[in-house]
RNA sequence: GCCACUGUAGCUCAGUGGUAGAGCGCACCCUUGGUAAGGGUGAGGUCGAGAGUUCAAAUCUCUCCAGCGGCUCCA
């Protein structure tokens, strides 16, 4: 006699063991029609499932009350879409082997193995969303059957793929004394899978659905094991949702820094400069430029100091650091001196011969630096210290080159060339927290100042069972406690990571989205008791003895290109003003008033506002779209009737009808705030205080 | 690196075996205008590179290069 618990307290008592869709029936009939699924005792579960014991249940509906897309729905549709999806593929190529399919945030994907004499092509969409609609119309129910684990597991190899029955096997590893199937129809007659469920009730609720994408993916994720074709679908319970998300894709791809790197000209790269080497165009490093000079700014008020080094270093500086020949995969290629490549090709030297010897140090080379951290701390170790100095805070804008997969490069967000806003703090191990934490107080100012609140925080911290670290325990315990502490104070979601610090220390990491939703990483603090025992540092304590420094690496947007791709999104381009490239064009209405225009430019370009003149013989209308199109912070229209007052018709970016008139010498003024400011105070308020 | 797709004018793209196209941008001319595209004329292309098939290739085949979407990787 199951009593029922539902989500507003009361509480439903059954004679008999009853199905979530009978008691949503017993609560109304238009409600059970609405029901795509139920959570019973919170876990996500079929309409049909029979509930024999006392739980609590939810059921689940398309929408939720304030008419929400409801998430568990959602991912009960997804999933089944995917079944309906590779009932269709089986159906036109027959040899397809199903392997995983699951839903995802804003859709689902089925990895799959294609016969290798018949792939999967994009050009097979149609004809697999035409079965798929069929399958639709049909209505088959979802039937849910379970086998006693023997016979379920007869049942699968009898079908003869290896991977429904490895799932088997994982299922039963994990616990699972049945294997559980659906049948999109009938058991025994219609198609069906092996699967955990759970499904909606029946394919007929599926309202529109689109195949995405293909790509590849391994089995389990394995690099080394069977390759999988991922068909990448999103379905809706409406035609209109799908065409809102469609739309909403089609949004965010104007936002991407790709797109809008190439329209605002901020940067480029180019085939023949080479794969993932950003060429910052004028506009982009402008942007770049202002925030350098603004993280400048910021570090000489926290005690750093700037420090040149050079982009290359000898091969046996990486050894010490231990990253030659560890990391030489994910490196450029070393530059081998003049004289040795000569005597080693009369010699004949292989490939393989040479990598030996440049890896034992009988040949010396150079290589382009991977990090900084080398270089910075022999420029800590040219002097000699004493605790009194410490810590010492070296910083520098510097460029590092890593040998990316070319598969892995994007934009400017995942490149072979950065430029990282690098600084090292060599301190007592006392320092280390107040370090942490003013790496953090820093990391706070810039993204505030930026708007930047949507980024979470991961402490990275060692696998215990992992021997790759280097150093001791002890220390890494302390280090690692600081990371946390200092995480803690920052007021954002944070997750403590093992297995994810690097090998040399525990870290903490800033990770943002970008448009369409995948995560980078950006800034990093890192403690690292490892490399200053490499090197050998040492600072002169009170007591006249040599004492091991302690080194923090930060960089806490990361890198200027992944920072600043980022920030575009961020953004959508339209740079606030202290960044924008073009703070103000000035748009003559006619020829006439291009004497005038000249004179406003100057006057603003005597305070160092950036600004242009928009020359060209067209109206105003026009100058005003293209103006806009670029995203310019403040647009002038200059004609008779301003030259006259000595006044600018303004124009601000984002705000459809114009602020209307100011003196001249008002704007000069107010836009020069609102750029040293970097906007706190603006020329809209300055209109504002007038109007008011 | 792997799989799929894509590569045509500065940009966005059409062109599927038979003389290379459009819109925007650019130059010039007309227009001299007041808040999101005035009108006209013109310049601009080894169709990503190389090889092959063919009487004929932007188009078909192969190799390479690059981009995109994922996977894997990311000190």
């Amino acid at each position: 006699m199951p009593q029922i618990t539902l989500p507003d307290g009361t509480i439903k008592s059954f004679e008999n063991p009853i199905s979530a869709h009978d008691i949503a029936m017993s609560i109304g009939e238009r409600l059970a029609k609405a029901c795509v699924g139920c959570l019973i005792d919170e876990e996500l579960s079929d309409l049909s499932t029979v509930i024999e014991h006392d739980c609590t249940l939810s059921l689940v509906t398309e929408k939720t009350r304030d008419k929400q897309d409801d998430p568990n729905a959602l991912n009960l549709l997804r999933h089944s879409t995917a079944h309906v999806m590779a009932e269709a593929i089986q159906r036109i190529i027959p040899g397809a082997m199903l392997v995983y399919g699951p839903a995802l945030d804003n859709g689902f994907y089925y990895d799959i193995s294609f016969p290798e004499d018949r792939p999967l092509r994009d050009g097979d969409f149609e004809a697999i969303e035409k079965e798929m609609g069929a399958i639709v119309k049909e209505n088959r129910p979802f039937t849910r059957y379970e086998l006693e684990y023997s016979e379920g597991l007869e049942k699968v190899k009898a079908e003869g793929s290896k991977y429904k029955l490895d799932n088997a096997h994982r299922a039963h590893r994990a616990g699972s004394l049945t294997l559980s199937f659906y049948a999109t129809g009938e058991p025994g007659k219609d198609w069906e899978d092996l699967c955990r469920g759970p499904h909606i009730p029946s394919t007929g609720r599926i309202g529109a659905f689109k195949i995405m994408s293909l790509a590849s993916s391994y089995w389990h994720g394995d690099e080394n094991s069977d390759r999988l074709t991922r068909v990448y679908g999103t379905s809706f319970f409406s035609k209109k949702d799908l065409n809102k998300h469609l739309e909403q894709l089609e949004e965010a791809k104007k936002r991407d820094h790709r797109v809008l790197g190439k329209k605002l000209k901020l940067f480029a790269i180019d085939e023949t400069v080479g794969q993932g080497l950003i060429l910052w165009t004028p506009n982009g490093s402008v942007v770049r430029k202002e925030l350098q000079n603004f993280i400048s700014a910021e570090l000489t008020k926290q005690g750093y100091h700037e420090v040149f080094t050079p982009h290359i270093g000898k091969l046996d500086l990486y050894r010490t650091s231990g990253h030659f020949p560890y990391y030489a995969e994910s490196q450029f290629p070393p530059l081998i001196e003049r004289d040795h490549m000569h005597s080693l090709s009369e010699e004949g030297c292989s490939c393989a011969e040479l990598s030996n010897h440049l890896k034992t140090g009988e040949i010396e080379g150079f290589m382009l630096k991977p990090m900084n951290c080398p270089h910075h701390i022999k420029v800590f170790d040219s002097q000699p210290h004493s605790y009194k100095d410490l810590p010492v805070r070296l910083a520098e804008f510097g460029t590092v080159y890593r040998w990316e997969q070319s598969g892995e490069l994007n934009g400017m967000t995942r490149v072979r060339g950065f430029t990282q806003d690098d600084a090292h703090l060599f301190c007592t191990p006392d320092q280390i927290g107040q370090e942490v934490q003013g790496c953090l107080s820093l990391v706070k100012t810039i993204f505030r100042i930026l708007g930047m609140n949507e980024y979470r925080v991961r402490v990275g911290l060692r696998d215990p069972d992992s021997g790759k670290y280097t150093g001791d325990p002890a220390n890494w315990d302390k280090a690692e406690q600081a990371c946390r502490d200092a995480a803690e104070t920052l007021g954002v979601p944070f997750t403590e990571e093992p297995g994810e610090a690097a090998f040399y220390g525990p870290k903490i990491d800033f990770i943002v989205k970008d448009v369409i939703g995948r995560e980078w990483q950006l800034g990093t603090v890192q403690v690292d008791y490892n490399l200053p025992e490499r090197f050998d540092l040492s600072y002169i304590g009170p007591d006249n003895e040599k004492h091991r420094p302690v080194m923090i690496h930060r960089a806490p947007f990361g890198s200027m290109e992944r920072f600043i791709g980022v920030l575009i999104e961020h953004f959508a381009g339209a740079f606030p003003v202290w960044l924008a490239p073009e703070q103000v064009r000035v748009l003559p209405i006619s020829e006439k008033s291009n004497d005038y225009a000249h004179e406003v430019m100057s006057a603003l370009h005597a305070v160092g506002i950036r600004s242009t003149m928009d020359n060209h013989d067209q109206r105003v209308q026009a100058k005003i779209k293209n103006g806009s199109e670029m995203k310019i912070p403040y647009l002038l229209i200059v004609g008779p009737r301003d030259a006259e007052n000595r006044a600018v018709s303004v124009r601000a970016f984002g705000i459809e009808k114009d602020l209307g008139q100011m003196p001249l010498d008002n704007f000069v003024s107010a836009i020069g705030e609102e750029y040293r400011t970097k906007g706190r105070s603006s020329v809209r308020d300055r209109f504002a205080t007038v109007n008011a």
